[in-house]
DNA sequence: GCAAGGAACCGCCAAA
DNA sequence: CTTTTGGCGGTTCCTT
């Protein structure tokens, strides 16, 4: 893991905390959604300057022993780090024994300062409360921890439900491969929906598991096909805030707008505006679970005319009003 | 919640 | 002759 590093001087810089007995696949797992980007975006050509700068630190430089007993290598301690731009804490079973670390912990606050963004994963969020990072905000952890953390952090709005949470800069996930959902999510707000979802389908993750509500997730099934549905279907997630009538969708897909109807019926399984409306539904859901928005910019960025337009639509699809929503979800 | 207007959908037929 | 594509118009659903 220490040698997965890029050069370029521009890229992103993420640093993932791990301490003896940390969870490997919570180190592991977000770098490796990181690195896939980078080369994602490299290959494509998308984007020349390099994506992310990864870097794993331990305590204290050289091997550090995980949990499972696999040993990852730390190029350098967290005290030879200054800066970075996100900065991700692990968890694991060795995080009461780091939690006592003074000196970790007031490096931490410095670098939460500091950092563009900064989170952890699973019981990572135990050694943020340790910090004194989480009052005030809101966060998660591994299930069966969350009563610890409200303990901990009796300031903290524990949210057991949620896969991940983002409170402004500070982002906390739940179990340990929760972190690849959550790092998704950091790689879908610093380079589109489009990068996140092919990355996704990459590593035959959803981009956004669906949390405690079942609802169905529109990737890893259609989207898929090279053909040039799928392509109009990436191309309507990036325009989502636009005006996307039938002839526009058939004119993208270089169709009539009646043969375009017919095929995109029988290869999506839905019309295409019923399609439209679903992945703009979605998304608004989506944004209400992930925290405050208003509605009106809600419904601007996901395509509806107005807050009274979205209101009727979500209340038809999905049951109740949307602030009701976010407040149960949210 | 309602009426008016518009967009989408789909069966049907014809041309390629 | 079969398959693919495009246009028309009635009906339904959604927005205003």
């Amino acid at each position: 893991v220490g040698a997965l590093r890029s050069n370029r001087a521009m890229a992103h810089h993420v640093a993932v905390l791990a301490f003896p007995d940390a969870q490997i696949l919570d180190v592991v797992g977000p770098l490796e959604v990181f690195s896939r980007t980078t080369r994602w975006l490299q290959d494509t050509g998308a984007r020349t300057d390099a994506a992310y700068r990864i870097e794993m630190i331990g305590l204290d430089a050289g091997p550090v022993r995980t949990s499972g007993g696999l040993e990852v290598t730390a190029v350098r301690s967290f005290r030879e780090m200054e800066a970075c731009d996100t900065l991700l804490v692990a968890g694991g079973i060795g995080w009461e024994a780091a939690a006592g670390d003074a000196e970790m912990l007031a490096w931490l606050r410095r670098m939460a300062d500091r950092a563009q963004r900064f989170g952890s994963i699973c019981t990572g969020s135990l050694l943020l409360a340790a910090a004194g990072l989480l009052d005030g905000r809101r966060a998660t952890t591994h299930w069966a921890y969350c009563d610890r953390l409200g303990e901990m952090a009796p300031g903290c709005f524990v949210q057991p439900e949620a896969i991940f949470v983002q409170d402004g800069k500070l982002f906390t996930s739940a179990g340990v491969t929760t972190g690849m959902d959550m790092a998704l999510e950091l790689v879908e707000q610093d380079h589109g929906k489009a990068v996140a979802v092919s990355v996704a389908q990459e590593l035959v993750i959803y981009r956004k598991r669906p949390g405690g509500q079942a609802q169905f997730s529109r990737f890893l099934e259609a989207e898929r096909r090279q053909d040039r549905l799928g392509e109009l279907q990436l191309w309507i997630l990036d325009h989502l805030d636009e005006d996307l009538p039938l002839d526009r969708l058939a004119g993208a897909a270089a169709m009539s707008p009646r043969h375009f109807s017919r095929r995109f019926k029988d290869e999506v399984g839905v019309t295409p505006a019923a399609y439209v409306a679903r992945v703009r539904l979605e998304e608004a859901r989506r944004r209400l679970e992930s925290g405050a928005h208003s509605l009106k910019d809600l419904a601007r960025t996901c395509g509806f005319a107005d807050e009274q337009n979205l209101r009727r639509a979500f209340r038809r699809h999905v049951g109740v009003a949307p602030s009701e929503y976010r407040e149960r979800f949210g």
